[in-house]
RNA sequence: GGAGAGUUGGCAGAGUGGUCUAUUGCGGCGGUCUUGAAAACCGUUGACCUGCAAGGGUCCGGGGGUUCGAAUCCCUCACUCUCCGCCA
């Protein structure tokens, strides 16, 4: 969420940058910077009635010890109407927050300068490929394919079990996925990152800290009895561990990985190109946050960059990047990077990690901040990304290393499976 | 799941209806002293809203209530601890 009092200062630059993400905003606008002035006249107000009634209620002790009863009796009564005075104000004034807060949610954060305009993935700028686009030969087949020759994922079990997309992992395709897990969190290690393992489930508040309510709550699984949320990405219970923080300057920066199951109801987004591996709802993922202070985010978002980039070198996966486009960018996000890898069989690039700046857009609404040496207060920046989500590294492992005779696993995974082939 | 006890500032911990503007200690920061440091001593030390400022207001786990007045009394929810039960 946007800070009001940049919204309140700064309303065309608002209402110009979100033009980049296609938002048109200057109705809503001028509803929070109405609401805002609304809010501040009650608040003001509501202030002056309280002060009154204190002022009242202090001046109490010494009218009785003065044996002034009745002039005391009289302030009884003007006590009674501040109270009502009060009380109206104080609901004018929730109401105000209420709505306030309801508009400035439904604002999405500011796009970085550098984000190019565009209204669909098409629009997305390629800005670093590297590797080659595997030749696979005749007898090269989708992963879909390969998991039920080599039975190592088995989505029918899964069916049975429980239903579409969540499926079993088997044998040696079970040993891969704790091998890719482990892999990631040691490399995140190596990198600096220290190591969480969050709860999977989270409440209310939480979903709401780092965006995921009110706006994209069918994209979660609810437990409505004890009001918890399974999480879509570890970022939530990473994140959430510094909400309503003050950290201290010296705490920074930091850096989390934690690996995690995501849960994804995915509601509306099952389709022809969404088969095997490229979809599920239940899946793995290793996700690396950063907290930062101001000044120096961007430079973190170089650097996680440079880390996904090193992870899916040591995996031989052919990829590329792009710097999304702002209609392609996520409602939280001012700058984010998509890396996309090559599945030979499929002959496309598969999404395995997004790499994003929220700049104080999460922090404000989560009300994470630092001290800085003066001793003020400063709205930090979030930033996060996938490192890596597994199931479509899977899948163009499978793909792009399938020989007539199994399916070789790279190098640097080998010490981490304990065999090199799959047959 | 049952019974009981708790939740107060960065931490510890007092306060059980009215100068609480929350005692005190530790820690932190600044200073004096010192070649330097420690010790000692002195000072300082939260968040939020509003306001140009002066100032005003809110916050003692969350929410609600009683009262002229609530950290203090009542209701409710959450969490923590102890004991019992169950259990990987």
């Amino acid at each position: 969420m946007l800070q009001i009092n940049f919204i309140r200062e700064n309303p065309e630059e608002v209402i110009n940058r979100l033009k980049t993400k296609n938002f048109e905003a200057s109705v809503l606008v001028d509803q929070i910077i109405g609401i805002d002035e609304k809010r501040r006249l009650s608040q003001t107000k509501l202030d002056d009635s309280l002060a009154e009634a204190n002022k009242i209620a202090k001046s109490f002790g010494q009218l009785f010890k003065e044996g002034k009863r009745e002039e005391a009796e009289l302030l009884k009564v003007r006590t009674a109407e501040l109270k009502i005075i009060s009380k109206e104000l104080s609901d004018e004034l929730d109401a105000s927050v209420l709505e306030m807060n309801r508009l400035l949610v439904q604002l999405p954060n500011l796009p970085h300068h550098s984000v190019p305009a565009g209204r669909s993935a098409a629009d997305n700028e390629n800005i670093f490929s590297e590797g080659r686009i595997p030749e696979l030969g005749d007898f090269a087949v989708p992963h879909w394919d390969l998991i039920k020759k080599y039975n190592i994922i088995d989505f029918d079990l899964g069916n049975k079990v429980t239903g579409a997309g969540f499926p079993f992992y088997r044998g040696k395709g079970a040993r891969l996925q704790r091998a890719l897990i482990n892999f990631f969190l040691d490399e995140g290690i190596n990198a600096g990152y220290t190591e969480y393992q969050p709860p999977l489930v989270v409440n209310e508040a939480s979903a709401y800290g780092t965006g995921q309510l009110p706006d994209k709550e069918a994209q979660m699984y609810a437990v409505p009895l004890d009001g918890f949320y399974l999480i879509p990405t570890a970022e939530v219970p990473i994140t959430n561990i510094y909400r309503d923080v003050i950290l201290k300057e010296d705490e920074f920066p930091i850096k989390n990985v934690a690996y995690s199951n995501c849960f994804r109801r995915e509601a509306g987004a099952w389709g022809a190109d969404v088969r095997g591996l490229n979809r599920l709802h239940q899946f793995d993922k290793v996700e690396i946050v950063q907290i930062r202070k101001p000044e120096d985010s961007y430079q973190a978002l170089e650097e996680m960059r440079d880390y996904v980039t090193s992870l899916l070198r040591k995996l031989e996966l052919p990829f590329r990047i792009l710097r999304l486009c702002g209609g392609d960018m996520s409602f939280t996000s001012a700058l984010t990077y998509d890396f996309e890898v090559f599945s030979g069989a499929q002959k496309r690039w598969l999404e395995v990690s997004s790499v994003s700046n929220f700049e104080s857009f999460q922090a404000n609404r989560m009300k994470l901040r630092y001290k800085d040496k003066t001793g003020k207060a400063i709205i930090a920046h979030t930033l996060n990304g996938s490192a890596l989500a597994l199931p479509r590294i899977v899948a163009a492992l499978l793909e792009n290393n399938q020989t007539e005779n199994g399916i070789n696993i790279p190098k640097a995974l080998v010490p981490y499976t304990g065999f090199e082939v799959i047959d």
